[in-house]
DNA sequence: GTTCACTCCATTGTTGAGCAATCTGCTAGC
DNA sequence: GCTAGCAGATTGCTCAACAATGGAGTGAAC
């Protein structure tokens, strides 16, 4: 018989399926920062015991999308104005060990860039915002993916969910910009020029991180 | 009443405890990859129940230290080829990161460089693998801390703690070398060199890369 | 001798109830 | 107004149970 199965079948268990779902709902902002997350409530809700609602908290909060207090239980975390900081440095990190790469970028990855670019501009043009978000950081994390490093991927992802904790609260309006500089970060891609990548990227990093910044100091300390 | 406490008491419960304790029994090789974490046993061992022990066992395997199959329970993480690499490159990333900083690096920092290194340098003449070990790695530590960003840290250790599961396996002979490697890459940041300092770093890496992976290979598929 | 099917057992997945510890908000007393 | 202290709510952890699954062993069929 020949290997016809190598991929995992990826079987989980409640606890797994539980927190993925408590993801989705953070990374929508359905869950607001500081919202505390009440294991009784969330037993409840998703009709399972305390001890398994117990488990996806966990893994919510080795995540990073939530904080957990002794005796105080667990709550969806806030970030503040140096967290939103050190993401955004790490971020960058993570970003530009993938443009290092432009040089050498091949054909398939190019494609692998451009489709969530098309939809995240499509999505902006219908007004989705989370589908427009959620396409953008897609692009992005294939800018990281071609320094072909699934480690890195996984930091980036981290990152990333960390961070739409915030994205969420923007306004929708602030969406409408990114599709033509992802196009301009594309441009430098497809013409194979790393050193031109990064310097579209410094510069598009700072302007995402200074606009959360911004308005995290406005709507409040932290969000 | 004066603010006298700003400090976070850092409270933990058992899981947390049991996480720690199991956490440093795989850095110190006590656990060998591949082990079996049976829930069983180790409710028994540590003397709690078996639910608390679900919970530290969900903890490690999200630090990357066990791997948890449904059904089939949890084992101590075993490294391929393959993620060796990507742990060292994601190491040199950080690593590199802090040796940006060189060039503004403070007296204090410094001094925070110095002393994991020579405690370091007198655990290699006792012959302490163990502890050179811990403070080597505190001295690279040390160096990314540089960039002063936490998440950054926190990457990092979870990057050296994985590692540490393979490096515990090395003879204690390969440790000889490091002082002096280390001693060198000191020196750069000690004259604030930061180009130096990176091409130092870049090759030590590089070579401690080769040592862990040809040990893996040799010792066995993967550890 | 190999292979397949079946059974049995160890282990994990999840539940539900229960109790101690701790936090929080409220009330009573000064 | 302030503090002490008293519920009520919530978390931390335990215990016992049972279902689901995986693996090892057994034995029959080829």
């Amino acid at each position: 018989m020949a290997t016809l199965k190598p991929i995992e079948l990826h079987r989980t268990g409640a606890a797994d399926l539980i927190a993925q779902a408590l993801r989705e709902q953070l990374i929508d902002g359905e869950l607001r920062s500081g919202d505390p997350l009440r294991e009784a409530d969330l037993a409840e809700v998703f009709d399972v015991s305390r001890n398994t609602v117990r488990e996806a908290l966990r893994l919510l909060t080795s995540d990073g999308l939530a904080v957990h207090e002794v005796h105080r239980g667990v709550a969806v975390k806030s970030l503040t104005v140096e967290e939103v900081r050190d993401l955004y440095g790490l971020r960058e990190l993570c970003e530009l060990a993938g443009a290092l790469h432009a040089e050498t970028v091949e054909d398939a990855d190019l494609a692998l860039l451009r489709t969530p670019l098309d939809l995240s501009a499509s999505a902006v043009a219908a007004g989705e915002g989370r589908d427009a978000m959620t396409h953008d950081l897609a692009f992005h994390r294939a800018i990281v993916a071609l320094a072909r490093n699934r480690r890195l991927d996984g930091v980036f992802v981290g990152v990333l969910a960390e961070l739409r904790l915030g994205l969420a609260l923007l306004e929708p309006s602030s969406l409408e910009q990114w599709p033509a500089r992802n196009e301009q970060l594309y441009a430098r891609f497809a013409a194979r020029d790393a050193a031109g990548a990064r310097d579209q990227l410094v510069p598009y990093l700072a302007r995402s991180r200074d606009e959360l910044i911004g308005h995290l100091t406005k709507t409040g300390r932290d969000a």
